[in-house]
DNA sequence: GTCTATAATTCGATAGAC
DNA sequence: GTCTATCGAATTATAGAC
């Protein structure tokens, strides 16, 4: 690799602050020079580093895993889910918040919203209910759950969502996930 | 007064055409220029006749009523408010689309769908549960799932929300709210 | 009422000097 | 590696002839 110091520091400027702006306005609306300018660099430096902007998204969102998901052996799968995710959007951006504002506008943040949901969310409920049937069902209705509150909550803002306690909104959606989980599917 | 017949059918089909492009492609990627091709007018008579493109964008959605939900006294709350939302969305475009796809980047549109939720939602679930603690909470957790749900499977047509069955999501859905509605809320 | 022409911006991306 | 200058395309919105 023929990066210098000074190039690397730049490179990490960049996503940064790519992945900020786009999380906070979306695809579109986040342009290359205003990313240039909180990073403190060129504009043109932004291209030639990161050929495009759609380049650009997927460098600065590609690693949007969500904080693992481990959850100690004999403890409240359900509990223990719905407190990881209100403390990763709790404590700020969350680094999906990118993707989701994206997605409905930009394709590419679709693809890799679906990515995310097949390699880092659909495993987890497969390694913890390995031989419950329509387990695939059941983890996407908790995902939906999942995304419509931060939808709701953190990215919009909306009430009655925006006001709610933390400590209700967690105990609220632990209890639906146990149910999604538990009760019978219809076929 | 003074619209002509033909100016009327205008302003018709440029509505229509807005509202469907909309919900389709977004407010940043939606061109007036497009809305006009598909309506039949000259691009210059949308902005004559709405001001702007952010005028029109409220002219073709502030009428985004959900379907009422009229639910028969002694009937089911939560198997009914499941089977019209599901109806609503698999019946091609809801008005809400517009909304949903266009409210992360277009703060406007955050507000409007602030006012569906207050004017169109919440009224529905108080005059159902009048002496119902906390029903305002419960009834965000429940329009929550619902906005989740129309994000990942109509939306976005992720997976593996866009391949389940309409029954069976028609059942967990309801299932959600029947729990949303009766089971303790933390404080 | 309708359309042509275009003003005024803004954006992504490039060329080329240093 | 970095920056200046700018191209070329696309957009919203307007002016004015008919």
């Amino acid at each position: 690799m023929a990066f210098t110091e000074r190039s690397a520091k730049a490179r990490n400027a960049i996503i940064e602050a790519a992945a900020r702006r786009f999380a906070a306005d979306g695809y579109d609306r986040t342009t290359i020079r205003v990313i240039a300018r909180d990073a403190g660099v060129d504009p043109s430096m932004v291209i030639r580093y990161f050929t495009s902007k759609a380049d650009l998204f997927y460098a600065s969102t590609w690693t949007a895993a969500p904080t693992r998901i481990d959850v100690a052996p004999g403890s409240d799968f359900a509990e223990r889910y719905a407190e990881i995710f209100v403390d990763v959007w709790e404590d700020g951006q969350s680094a999906l918040a990118a993707l989701l504002r994206a997605a409905p506008t930009h394709p590419d943040a679709v693809e890799q919203l679906q990515g995310v949901i097949n390699r880092q969310f659909l495993p987890v409920f497969k390694a913890e209910f390995p031989d419950k049937p329509d387990i695939e069902q059941r983890a996407g209705l908790v995902i939906s759950q999942t995304i419509g509150l931060a939808y709701c909550r953190y990215l919009l803002r909306l009430e009655p969502f925006a006001s709610m306690s933390r400590d209700q909104l967690q105990h609220a959606l632990a209890s639906t996930i146990r149910s999604y989980l538990d009760e019978p599917l219809e076929r």
